[in-house]
DNA sequence: GCCAACGTTGGC
DNA sequence: GCCAACGTTGGC
C-alpha cells in the first residue's frame, strides 16, 4: 500500500493512536476493489513511500478491519468528498491498517535490482495503482532475503 | 518541472 | 459504445 510520506509516513502510523489508521482517500476503483474484495484482517502489507526523494518499502503493516465505507466521501469539507456517494449507497470502501513491524528501508532502486522481483506488480512500467497485490514468492524474497526477518 | 501511462468524463 | 480531452500518478 502506497502512501506519500509527507502526507502520512510509516512513522506517522507508528505514532497513531493504537498504531492504526483507516486507509481513507483511495479514489480508484481497482484499488478500492482490492481492499473491499481481496484483503482480509491480518493480511500482511508492505507500507510503501511514494512521491518522495527516496521511494521504497518503509515497514510492514497488517489489515486490521473488514472493509467498510470511507467516511471522507460524505464529508463536504474533505478533499476526498464525493457528491455521488450517499451513506445509503456508498461508493468508496477501505480497511483499517495497523503497524506490524518496523523494518530496514528497502528503496525502489534496490527492489529493481533483483530479478526475483522483476514481475512484481508494483514495479511494472506504467503502474499507478496505490494498492497492488504481492505474490507470496515476492513477499518471501523481500522479507527473507532483503529484510532478513 | 517533465512526461509516460493510465483512468475518467462527457459529447456524440 | 466510441474516443478526444483532460486530470492524475509518480519516478526521474
Amino acid at each position: 500500500m502506497k502512501s506519500e510520506p509527507h502526507e502520512f509516513s510509516f512513522d506517522d502510523l507508528v505514532k497513531a493512536p493504537g498504531k492504526r489508521t483507516p486507509w481513507f482517500g483511495v479514489r480508484n476503483y481497482q484499488a478500492r476493489n482490492f481492499m473491499r474484495d481481496q484483503m482480509q484482517p491480518d493480511d500482511p502489507v508492505f507500507f510503501y513511500h511514494s512521491s518522495c526523494p527516496e521511494p521504497g518499502i518503509a515497514g510492514i503493516a497488517e489489515v486490521a478491519s473488514p472493509p467498510y465505507p470511507d467516511a471522507t466521501q460524505f464529508d463536504v469539507k474533505s478533499k476526498y468528498y464525493d457528491p455521488a456517494a450517499t451513506p445509503e449507497i456508498p461508493r468508496w470502501f477501505h480497511v483499517d491498517v495497523k503497524m506490524a513491524k518496523k523494518t530496514p528501508f528497502v528503496s525502489l532502486a534496490e527492489l529493481r535490482c533483483h530479478r526475483e522481483l522483476a514481475g512484481m506488480r508494483l514495479l511494472q512500467k506504467g503502474n499507478r495503482l496505490s494498492i497492488t497485490p504481492v505474490d507470496p514468492r515476492e513477499w518471501k524474497f523481500i522479507t527473507e532475503k532483503l529484510l532478513k526477518l
